[in-house]
DNA sequence: TTGAAAGCGCTAACAC
DNA sequence: GTGTTAGCGCTTTCAA
C-alpha cells in the first residue's frame, strides 16, 4: 500500500497534523519540521489520498468537462486546452462525450456534478432553465453558449460572420446561402444572427436552407438544397458540414469557387486539406478551453466574487482557395429549379 | 448540502449500515425495509459519496486513459469508445493527453494512477521496463502496444500490412516506399516488420523511408523522399501522414493513383473526404477502447485471474481511389534522382 | 509552533 | 435481517 500521512509522521517525529500542515500550509511551520517532513515524503513517496481530503475540505481536485462529439476536431481541441491547463492546476479532468444526445446530456451533467468541484459544459444543447437548473447544483462555466446569468466562454459569432460577409460580397457574391447546424444550438441561432445582420448591413441577401447535422453527412444533405436557392455563395455551420458540401458540389460537378463560393467555421485541420482548401473563420478553440478552466479555478476558489458573465473570443478569416469572384449573375439560375421561386 | 447516509437512514427509521446494505447488498435486507430505504432515497435524491466510500473500499471507481493527442482523430475515437464503456459501468474516466511528449508521458501515468482504480494507456512511447514499472503501480491495459506479461488490445498490424501489400502488389506494383511513424512508436515497428514480411511473401520490394511525424506535416515532409524512391506505391504510418502525402504530391504535380498510390492506416472520417479518397486499413478505434475498458474492469474484478495478455483486432482493408494499376516500370523514374541508387 | 482529538461519509466486522 | 462499532486518510478546531 501506498505512504499514509502517519507514516510520514512517524518517519519526520512529528504528528500527522504537522504533516498536513508542512504540506497545505507551509508558512505555519517550523523550516527545519518543514524540512524534515519533506525528507519523510521523499522517502516515502507519499502523496495525499485525494479522496481522504476531499472528504473533509469539500473538494475533490476534479472538474467535469461536457461535450458533445469528441470526434469533432473543435471539441477535441477544446479538450486538450480544458485538460492541459486544468493539469497545470494539478487538477484533473472527467470527460463525457453526449454523443449530440440532449437526452443523454442532462442526466450526465447531474451525475458528473456531484464527483465533481465544476463542469465546463461545452456548446450545451439544454434549455436556459435546465442549465439555470444545473447551476444551482454545481459551479458551471458554458463555452459556445451564452446563457442568463451563467459565465461563459464564447467566440464573436457575429463579427466572424461579419468578416466573412464581407469577404464574399467583396467578391461580387450578392446572395449568400447559409446552411445552419441543430435549431437547438446557439451557434446555429447566433450565427445566423450575424449573417442577416451583415448581410442587410452589406447589401446582400441571405437564404437560410435550414438546419442539418453538424457533420460531413449534413453537408452532403445540405448540398443540393444550396444550389437549388441560386445563391453563388454559402456559408456552412462549420467546416465538418463546409467538408460534406464540397465533396457533394465536386460530384455534382459544380466548381468550387467558379460555381459557387464556400465558407466554413471553425479551422479544423481537415479544412486547410481540403482540395479546394476551405475559407473559414478559425475559431481558438483551446484558447477557449484554457480559458474556460481558469474561470472556472477562480470561480471555486472565491465563490462570493462577481465574475465577467461571459467573455468573446475572437475569430479569424482565414481565406484560401474555396472562395472566389462571384459567377455572372446571368448564370445564377443554372443548377437549381426551384431557384427562381425561393 | 447533499444528503448523507444518516439522513436516508433517519427518514426510513433504519440504522445507516442497513442503507448502505440496502443500496450494495439488496439480497442481504428484507424486502420491505428496502422499499422503505428507496423511498427515502428517491425522497432526498439521496446520492452516495464516491469519495467516502472509496476511503474504505479502496476503490474510486474511476478508471484513467492517457492518449499522446486527442486532436488524432484516431485516439478521439479510442476516447469515446472508452469513455461510453465506463458510462455503462458507472465509472467516470480521467483523461489525458500527452501531446506526443514521452517525458510528460510517466510523469502523467505515475500521478494519473494515484487517483484511479486502474489505467487504460494507449499507444505508450515509454520503455517496456517503464512500462513494467508503471504496472507494479496500478492496473494498466494497454492499447496499440505490446509488452511482455502485461495485457493490452492490439490491432493486428501484420495482417493489416499483408492486406494492403497483396492489395497493391495485385495492382502490378512491385516496389513500394514505406513510411514510417515515430521510431519508439510500437505500431511502426510492426506495420514495418509486417510490411516487409508481406512483400518479401509476395514478390515485392519494400524501401523504408525513414521516420516521420504522425501527423499531416510528418506527410509532407516525407513526400519528396518517397518520390525519389522510384517506389510505384506507398504506405503511410497512417491516414493523417497519407493525407500529408496527398497534398504535397499534389502540388509537384504528381497524380495519385496514376503515377503513384497510397494507402494509410486507421481510416479516420477525413480519409473518406481527401481527393483522391484514401484507400486504408479500417481500425476499430472505438471497439478497441470499448475492449480496454472490459478487460480493465475484469481485471480489477478479479485481480487474481489470469487474462489474456493481449487481444488483435481485426483491421479491414478499405479500397478507394488513392490506389491503382503501378505505372508502366519504364516511368519508374521519373521523378526521382535517388531512385537508381536506392 | 506543535499535538491531541474529533469527524468528513461511508462500509465491514461483529454482535444480536 | 439489522444495529453497533470501528476506522479508511485526511484536515481542522482547540489546547498547550
Amino acid at each position: 500500500m501506498a505512504a499514509t500521512i502517519r507514516d510520514v509522521a512517524r518517519l519526520a517525529g512529528v504528528s500527522p497534523s504537522t504533516v498536513s500542515r508542512a504540506l497545505s500550509l507551509p508558512g505555519m511551520v517550523n523550516a527545519t519540521t518543514r524540512a524534515r517532513v519533506a525528507a519523510a515524503v521523499e522517502q516515502l513517496g507519499y502523496e495525499p489520498n485525494r479522496a481522504a481530503r476531499g472528504l473533509i475540505t469539500g473538494r475533490t481536485g476534479t472538474i467535469g468537462l461536457v461535450v458533445p462529439d469528441l470526434a469533432n476536431p473543435f471539441f477535441a481541441g477544446l479538450t486538450k486546452g480544458v485538460q492541459a491547463r486544468a493539469r497545470r492546476h494539478d487538477v484533473a479532468v472527467f470527460v463525457a462525450d453526449t454523443d449530440e444526445d440532449p437526452g443523454v446530456e442532462a442526466g450526465l451533467v447531474r451525475a458528473l456534478a456531484k464527483q465533481v468541484d465544476g463542469v465546463v459544459l461545452c456548446s450545451p444543447r439544454a434549455g436556459d432553465a435546465e442549465l439555470a437548473a444545473i447551476a444551482q447544483e454545481t459551479t458551471v462555466v458554458l463555452v459556445n453558449r451564452a446563457a442568463e446569468g451563467l459565465p461563459g466562454i464564447n467566440f464573436d459569432n457575429e463579427d466572424g460572420m461579419r468578416q466573412s460577409v464581407a469577404h464574399l460580397v467583396a467578391l461580387g457574391h450578392r446572395r449568400i446561402a447559409w446552411v445552419g447546424g441543430p435549431a437547438s444550438s446557439w451557434s446555429t441561432q447566433h450565427r445566423g444572427l450575424g449573417l442577416r445582420n451583415a448581410a442587410e448591413a452589406l447589401g446582400a441577401q441571405l437564404v437560410p436552407v435550414g438546419n442539418f447535422a453538424p457533420t460531413y453527412e449534413g453537408g452532403m444533405a445540405a448540398a443540393d438544397q444550396v444550389v437549388a436557392t441560386g445563391a453563388t455563395a454559402v456559408v456552412a455551420y462549420n467546416d465538418l458540414v463546409a467538408v460534406g458540401l464540397l465533396a457533394r458540389l465536386h460530384s455534382r460537378g459544380i466548381s468550387v469557387p467558379g460555381d459557387l463560393s464556400v465558407v466554413g467555421v471553425d479551422d479544423i485541420a481537415m479544412s486547410g486539406m481540403a482540395r479546394p482548401a476551405l475559407t473559414t473563420v478559425r475559431l481558438p478553440t483551446q484558447e477557449a478551453g484554457r480559458l474556460a478552466v481558469e474561470l472556472l479555478l477562480a470561480m471555486l476558489d472565491d465563490p462570493s466574487a462577481a465574475f465577467a458573465a461571459h467573455r468573446d473570443l475572437h475569430g479569424e478569416l482565414i481565406v484560401r482557395d474555396s472562395t472566389g469572384p462571384a459567377r455572372d449573375p446571368g448564370d445564377g439560375r443554372t443548377h437549381g429549379s426551384k431557384g427562381s421561386s425561393a
